[in-house]
DNA sequence: CGGTTTTGACCCGCGC
DNA sequence: GCGCGGGTCAAAACCG
């Protein structure tokens, strides 16, 4: 449905605004042609009254034809006008559910805020703990840019948290040397904070999205356990089930199970990243590294320090075989506001929750997994990441891989598999440049380094930044991004914002050309952001 | 001095 | 039961 609604509006739209200025363009002219022939082709009066009659006669069969063509025009334009507005009503009326069920799950989810808080740590997760019957849920995005280099080097020493002071300021982004290299402006908007909860986005599908879901979104047993807590050791008890098998154990394996199922829903984000770590807009504070088997590079462990007692964790890895490849997995959700940087990747994460959720866990999920949900974002998932992405079951975690590493002029090839064990497609890089756009977390240390990159294939990348200090600018690039793309494509009159280069606009032509699930998902998309991005603008 | 990073140790789940 | 590997802790070091 959702390629119908994309692909038909731009035509229609066409049809309609051509068909009234031609219609009197085709009257005119053959009137305005009709009549010098009457007078320059007959000499005699006689023959002219003869003739005349004929032309008469032709003129009003013309006249008519002409008629009947407009007729035709008419109806066309109506049952265009007709289909038009039942596509708008289906979409709003899609739009108005998804927002219901935002609504709802942000209200859940602030009821049980209020009443955890207090829940002493050795308490297994609380009866309402919703994240409890989370699968095993890996949602993976790769969101590609230059490879700049291809060391493997987890971090620099000091420096790269040079900026981390202001306020938003992902300590991953400063790394003196790196200032020089391209940064994505990634943002986990799970949770409330962000105005818009992964979560929501299938929780109303089936029971198994919703419980991947709401892992994602708002509370696991491991968030609601940490938000409970806020010694580490409770934390640690709490937080995994790994822990305090017996403090679940209480009521039953059920708890457990579902417990431990909680803790490992995940959204990771493979890009492109010559940064230790990948700016989210978020503020991280590592906990941890470990060498993992399998991979040289050493896998850092990061928490999320915007808000004391955030429960979202995030690891980041260098890719074995690329190591310009960066992986970071996102775990948890957050319970505070995000800046508007860390927002950014809401709708991505939320898009790949959805497709997730909505696709259970097929592997073949992808595209025709996400068509024909009955959600807007999950539909836009599967259109977004469907030609990218793999979900599998592999390792008793669905997966959904997404890669937009890859150059622009291959939109799907083929990745290899990732440290995780899912295999991945590549996405269309315009779709990686012009949804996550680059920018620095630290823009305020670093203003000038965080936007003069561009990809050399893609030519123009749209960023926002991750500085609280500018709070709406990143939204408002954002939203540009988004309505430049979507005017680029014919979806919206996104006139009079900043320029996107041509090679971007050809790129996304291209990519959606070849995908029309990318086109629609990427409509439903933009909507959904665009609208989240409001709210989140109303918050602050 | 406060916050962050480093890094070895510890805990736990899982497979054999 | 044992070993392996992943994830986390926490003290020390580091940095602005």
């Amino acid at each position: 449905m959702e390629v119908a609604v994309v692909e038909g509006p731009p035509p229609q739209v066409m049809k309609e605004e051509n068909r009234p200025d031609a219609k009197p363009e085709i009257a005119a002219s053959m009137v305005g042609t009709a009549l010098p022939i009457v007078f320059e082709s007959f000499p005699s009066s006689t023959q002219r009254d003869a003739a005349g009659k004929k032309r008469e006669e032709q003129e009003q069969r013309r006249l008519e034809a002409a008629r009947a063509e407009m007729g035709e025009v008419r109806e066309e334009n109506e049952r265009l006008k007709s289909t038009l507005s039942r596509i708008v009503s289906q979409y709003q009326s899609l739009q108005m559910h998804f927002l219901d069920v935002v609504k709802v799950h942000e209200q859940a989810s602030a009821a049980k805020a209020e009443k955890l808080p207090v829940a002493p740590a050795p308490a297994p997760p609380p009866p309402a703990t919703t994240g409890t019957d989370d699968p095993d849920d890996l949602v993976s995005l790769s969101l590609g840019t230059r490879a700049n280099s291809g060391g493997g080097a987890p971090r620099r020493k000091g420096h790269e948290r040079s900026a981390s002071s202001s306020g938003t300021a992902d300590e991953m982004t400063t790394a003196g040397a790196d200032d020089e290299g391209h940064r994505l402006s990634l943002g986990l908007g799970f949770g409330r904070g962000s105005g818009l909860p992964a979560s929501t986005v299938a929780t109303d599908d089936d029971k198994a999205s919703h419980a991947s879901v709401r892992n994602l979104s708002s509370d696991s047993s491991g968030s609601a356990d940490y938000n409970d807590n806020a010694k580490p050791a409770d934390l640690a008890a709490a937080g995994t089930a790994r822990k305090s098998p017996s403090a679940g154990a209480g009521d039953g394996s059920a708890d457990d199970e579902v417990q431990q199922q909680a803790k490992k829903a995940r959204v990771s984000v493979r890009v492109k990243c010559d940064t230790p770590t990948m700016p989210d807009g978020c503020q991280w504070r590592k906990y941890g590294q470990k060498i993992s088997k399998g991979n040289p590079c050493p896998r850092a462990y990061y928490r999320c320090t915007v808000a004391p007692q955030c429960p979202v964790r995030k690891q980041v890895q260098r890719c074995a075989e690329d190591t310009s490849i960066l992986i970071t997995t996102y775990e948890g959700a957050h319970n505070h506001p995000l800046p508007p940087a860390a927002t950014a990747m809401a709708s991505t994460t939320s898009a790949a929750a959805a497709m997730l959720t909505s696709g259970s866990t097929s592997s073949a999920a992808s595209a025709s997994l996400v068509h024909g949900h009955h959600h807007p974002l999950a539909a836009a998932a599967a259109g977004l990441f469907g030609p990218t992405t793999m979900v599998s079951t592999a390792a008793s975690c669905p997966t959904i891989t997404l890669d937009l590493t890859s150059p622009a002029t291959a939109p799907h090839t083929l990745m290899h598999s990732s440290p995780y064990g899912f295999e991945s497609k590549a996405v269309p890089a315009a779709w990686s440049s012009g949804y996550l756009a680059y920018g620095g977390a630290s823009a305020g240390a670093h203003p000038s380094s965080y936007y003069a990159k561009s990809s050399p294939a893609l030519g123009h990348h749209q960023l926002f930044g991750g500085n609280l200090s500018a709070p709406s600018r990143p939204e408002q690039m954002y939203a540009q991004s988004y309505l430049q793309r979507a005017s680029s494509l014919g979806l919206g009159g996104g006139g009079g914002h900043g320029a996107v280069a041509p090679a971007v606009t050809d790129t996304l032509a291209k990519a959606i050309t070849s995908d029309p699930s990318f086109q629609s998902a990427l409509a439903a998309a933009i909507t959904s952001v665009m609208g989240r991005g409001g709210a989140a603008a109303a918050h602050k």
